[in-house]
DNA sequence: CTATACCTTATGGTATATCATGGGTTTTTA
DNA sequence: TAAAAACCCATGATATACCATAAGGTATAG
């Protein structure tokens, strides 16, 4: 949850916002990050919740089906587990910073069960982008939300 | 739950009114809050209403769609958790304070399973604004009525 | 019926704990 | 052996927890 902006220094560490490690703390000290497959910049979540996608995603398409094959190996073969230290930081590899391009402001956001990292100024388009989207399609949004 | 005005200090510290605290302090002492969609104000309702949403978004949608990326994007990306103090207070983020343009003074409205926080000049504007919707209905509710 | 005592709630102030961030040192590895 | 990564400690800022006071309301006793 909630959007936190921190700063990358020198030797492109970046504290993990501590809501989310609260998060993952009780299991282990570690999460897994990845490009993002449609947008410019990282994902991140625990490893346990990779597990549940790669079951979901061979539940969910045929065996011999590319879609899966291109979804697997975009996923699992781009994610990478990073420890965080005593102080929650974390080291980004220039893989990803450069996805996101990421200089000296990592923009963590929340997306419930996983989490995303922006520059600032990408967020900021994106968020006024999903913001003009929902509203547009809010009747819809209205119905299923109010089913509670 | 009745509408209550409650001061906001130079810290952001606003007190949850006691009403709205009893709902929730069965089961815990947070709430979680979030900029408004569509008005000039703050939403807050318990952890557990958001997860329900959370919960009922996965479903209808496929972890891959774009819809799922949004609404989660929009929803956690925004709502924070405020964890009120043995005096039943919260210390609300600027960003919050900024979109409901609050100061000095909150004024909690009760909606049902969640509630509102405006500033009284905007309240006043939106009360006006539902009760002529109301009247504006009025005719149809009336001969409704009359039937029986 | 009135006055007082008690309880709840809001609000102001203060101290403590937590967190993000910077720098230095050691250990690993390429 | 040089560079990078993990580890450790220091510090300033900030949020959180706690205490004290004030105000309003209710119940009980006189």
């Amino acid at each position: 949850m909630d959007t936190i902006f921190n700063k990358v220094d020198a030797k492109g560490r970046v504290s993990l916002p501590s809501d989310y490690r609260a998060i993952v703390k009780e299991l282990s000290t570690e999460i897994v990050c990845y490009r993002s497959l449609t947008a410019p910049c990282i994902e991140g979540c625990t490893e346990e919740l990779l597990d549940k996608l790669a079951t979901e995603i061979e539940n969910a398409t045929d065996f011999f089906s590319e879609t899966q094959d291109n979804l697997t190996n975009l996923i699992f073969g781009d994610a990478k587990r990073f420890t965080f230290d005593s102080t929650g930081r974390i080291m980004l590899t220039e893989k990803l910073l450069k996805h996101a391009n990421i200089t000296d402001t990592a923009v963590f956001v929340g997306k419930g069960r996983k989490f995303q990292i922006w520059t600032p100024e990408n967020w900021e388009k994106e968020e006024a982008r999903i913001r003009a989207e929902v509203l547009k399609n809010r009747p819809t949004l209205t119905r299923k939300t109010e089913g509670e």
